[in-house]
DNA sequence: ACCTGAACACCGTTCAAGT
DNA sequence: ACCTGAACACCGTTCAAGT
């Protein structure tokens, strides 16, 4: 059930996916899936659940680095799963306030993992919790925009036509030659994710000087 | 036409926006809103474009102070006006690749102002436009995690019973009692943004001494 | 030029009825 | 316990027809 459910999602779309389309699927009378879930959007839940399954079982485990080797390496394989399956996508980012029990806990289980090593590394729990959240919405951030874009047939990725609108733009005019405005592209991403760790490495440091001032 | 629509919008929300419900409000045939756009895509586009004209009004123009503090307030006002407004924040944020000519222009040049800050503080052309672009993702990001929480009826804000859930977990149970796991609270929103300007201030301190040197 | 209503294909969902 | 089809209220959209 939940597996063709998905199917029907990789092979279409989420929003492919409906009651009828998804009978017809299965071979099935339209309303049968009614007795298995008590609305679309009890499915809906059941395929999350799935979905985050699927995605922590592609996740490579944390490799034993330093922690900004870990934190480069989590989010960049994050977005490289969800890249290349809008199914996945589409259920993990899209949905929140959506995640069941199992969810939270496997989400968490893994996201202890890696406070810890955070906090080993000199990171007060606070800003190592911080830092996880920072980052995780970031990600997030760059992959959705990313699949509405997609979803939207990607408009302008390089050597757009709109360039024209930039007469008046000295700025925007030179880079757009060179830099994709998607915001999202690799290098965009990953300048967010070095950014972003670069200036947990500068808050690292004073908190060590903090806290050997203290002792 | 726009304007019963935002009406309706801004009453009930984006989703209840439907050609029936819309004509009903103008109290006119159900649809003869396709004489005026050829479909509902259509409205919707229209609708982006008004919602950015009114976005831009709101925002207050840049400060001429330091670079940072410039940076700090623009996303801090962009969270807060857009916060304010679900249905702006739904027809700008959650509509990519959906951005009229007028739109793109708007934005560029909003863009290129904060750009022209950046590159006189001593950033180069590419490395302002990373930056805005990581700062504008991340923000974005923060808005539509917390709008899909707000539309799914706010789960799990603070104190959340599934605290149960982190009983083997020592870091996260211990957050959990004075940090809220949205990951997108005004504290969190705070340290992202902050994050990224310590990165950044850390990377124009390189940039400098490195054109320092080709000197 | 502007608006209407009937009609169509699709949706999510309910429910009484079948096995 | 499991599945069905008819039925309902709601969509977006087309089109021939009215003014």
């Amino acid at each position: 059930m939940i597996k063709g459910a998905f199917e029907l999602c990789q092979a279409e779309s989420l929003d492919a996916l409906s009651m009828p389309r998804l009978a017809q699927h299965l071979n099935v009378g339209a309303t049968s899936i009614y007795w298995y879930f008590k609305s679309k959007d009890d499915l809906l839940d059941a395929l999350t659940e799935e979905a985050f399954r699927r995605f922590y079982a592609q996740m490579p485990p944390l490799e034993g680095r330093r922690w900004d080797d870990m934190l480069r390496e989590f989010f960049t394989n994050f977005r490289s799963i969800l890249q290349g399956d809008d199914a996945l996508c589409d259920l993990t980012i899209m949905r929140f306030g959506h995640y069941s029990d199992t969810t939270v806990l496997l989400t968490w289980t893994q996201i202890e993992e890696i406070l810890e090593v955070l906090v080993n590394s000199g990171f007060s729990a606070d800003s190592a919790t911080y830092a996880y959240f920072t980052l995780s919405i970031y990600t997030r951030g760059s992959l959705s925009i990313e699949r509405g874009l997609r979803a939207a047939g990607m408009p302008f990725t390089k050597g757009h036509p709109r360039a024209a609108l930039a007469a008046k733009m000295p700025i925007i005019s030179s880079e757009a030659e060179t830099h994709s405005f998607s915001m999202v592209s690799d290098d965009d991403f990953q300048f967010g994710i070095e950014n972003n760790i670069r200036g947990l490495r500068a808050l690292l440091a004073t908190e060590r000087k903090a806290s050997r001032a203290s002792q």
